[in-house]
DNA sequence: TTGTAGGCGTTATCAT
DNA sequence: ATGATAACGCCTACAA
């Protein structure tokens, strides 16, 4: 493979000359510009990024570690942050920990070790793995889920919550339920934070009885959908806080035979892609993801730029969008 | 940031020495490796990946670059190659090509800069951007779709496509239409050849009124499904290429007033996870995404450690799934 | 404007 | 078994 100095002895001239000419580095020759670049060009030299890298001490490389690349909200954040990057002409390397502290305290690790210049990160928990990157100067940028003393991209997820279990309240539902992710999740604890919020608002007591937390996944919410069902009180309507568990409290509604709507309200987080096939339609929390995964790319960019100043808190807005899972008529 | 040398000197030993230790190579005085795992610790020692690997002249990561995250389909063909990289010792590195074939070169020449180990790809079209990695000697994969000259792991789809028109003419579908990915996308075109091997084969005749091609989005799929369903002579059925288009299929299906299933059957590929929400449930053709890519990611493996020998391609079958949206009564 | 040379942090070769 | 040292390929003072 073609090196610098390979190129350099084809157009006869010195190795420094061709990096700059490459580089469109200050004054340099036209005609040996143009002599550079045809040498490279028959070559097929491309640069040695790790050499770059090595001698520069940073790379045009930015760390995505999001929780779950088969949820749709991470996948739109990923596209926000990649298109912001791109632009500036960063790549972006996505890298998927599963909610599983070991698996994102590897790809810390590997972002360190390939010197990534920042990483957007959607902590699984209060993560302290994290200093790894702080001690060692790479910018952070927490998007989604709090993480103290970096730069943070959230929703204001808490307030989303309480507005949608009022709508439940309004639409006329009486013994509303939530279904909501693990423990020590923010974005968990913040959305049942929210449903408590606005069942004292309606001055509604609170029941243990009416809550689970599982995984944010299917099948956890499935079984929590048929116990929440079950027994002499059942719900008759549910705030879900996740996509993925939608699908397991629809399925179970269904193998249930109770009737969306009419017989159980619902409300989920995320506007899913097949949220207006499902029948009735499925009410729900739209997050601005997209623009989630941009603001955040955009303040990393800004770090790597200038790592001086406090961090930053953004708050991003939730919207809801009324459709016929919630409507009892 | 603490370097080897910094680690050498505080455990009073020469760089060499640390290396050594660090890295288990041939035999270290058991008391010098006790030195300098304390001293590495306690200086908060990183290895500097980009020195190591300009060294070695070998990264211990691998490209996958696939043609849409927000593809069910493509994150699971992600997951299967992860599962496979870690437990190799390589970090996987996803980029979204997003069909587009200058985002598919720009990644590819990322992966040449940073010298990754191997590429796992799923070609845009017949990109002959992978020669710049071929002619660098590394190693690459193509999944889902074929390219020529490298190791491939496909899925026999046109097969499945046939079988899966064969069911819907079964299931007593008379006039059934075929909406396909775009032109040049080898698994739209091979769809779209085993909907027509299967007319043929029930002797049906050809009638290219029933087929529409688009984008591998919703959009275009509905749009193409209002188009069949309007005219004097409608589809009875529809074979979808896609999961992300059957959504629009079945939107415009809703929009329409028509039953799935009663009054048009419906088949689409990848058995996406709210296949069984939907009513009637959907009939899918599922692909073994996770086995697809977890395959490629071990042939990838097997090519990185040695590079001679043949192009190999693998094919895996598909398997239809029926549920009631192929079904009449 | 162009060239020379040092060093980024490792690993591996060659002595010792 | 350990240490000194030469690359790996690039960028950038510094010199000319």
């Amino acid at each position: 493979m073609a090196t610098i100095s390979d190129v350099a002895a084809r157009a006869g001239v010195s190795v420094a000359t061709v990096s700059r000419a490459l580089n469109g580095k200050s004054t340099v020759n036209p005609e040996l510009v143009g002599r550079v670049r045809s040498a490279a060009a028959e070559l097929g030299y491309h640069p040695n990024g790790l050499a770059r890298s090595l001698r520069k001490q940073q790379t045009a490389v930015l760390g995505l570690i999001i929780s779950d690349v088969a949820n749709p909200f991470f996948t739109s954040v990923a596209r926000g942050v990649e298109d912001v990057a791109l632009t500036g002409g960063y790549s972006v390397v996505l890298c998927n920990s599963d909610e599983n502290l070991d698996k994102e305290r590897r790809y810390l690790n590997v972002a360190v070790q390939e010197r990534m210049a920042g990483v957007v990160l959607s902590p699984t928990a209060a993560a302290t793995s994290v200093d790894v990157l702080r001690g060692r100067g790479t910018p952070v940028v927490a998007v989604d889920r709090p993480l103290a003393g970096v730069d943070q991209v959230l929703v204001d997820t808490r307030r989303a919550a309480a507005e949608a279990t009022t709508h439940l309240v309004r639409a006329g539902y009486r013994r509303i339920g939530c279904i909501s992710g693990p423990e020590g999740i923010r974005t968990a604890d913040d959305r049942l934070a929210g449903y408590l919020d606005a069942v004292d608002a309606a001055g509604i007591r609170r029941e243990a009885a009416l809550v689970r937390r599982t995984e944010y996944r299917a099948e956890g919410a499935r079984r929590a959908t048929e116990e929440l069902l079950a027994g002499p009180k059942p719900v008759d309507a549910l705030l879900v806080a996740n996509s993925t568990q939608a699908i397991g409290t629809l399925e179970a509604l269904g193998a249930a035979g109770r009737r969306v709507g009419a017989e159980v309200g619902v409300v989920a987080f995320d506007d899913a892609p097949w949220a207006t096939l499902v029948s009735p339609p499925l009410t729900v929390v739209a997050q601005p993801a997209y623009e989630l995964g941009a603001l955040a790319a955009r303040l990393l960019l800004d770090r790597i730029d200038d790592n001086r100043g406090v961090p930053v808190v953004r708050t991003l807005a939730a919207k809801l969008i009324e459709r016929g899972s919630s409507r009892r008529a």
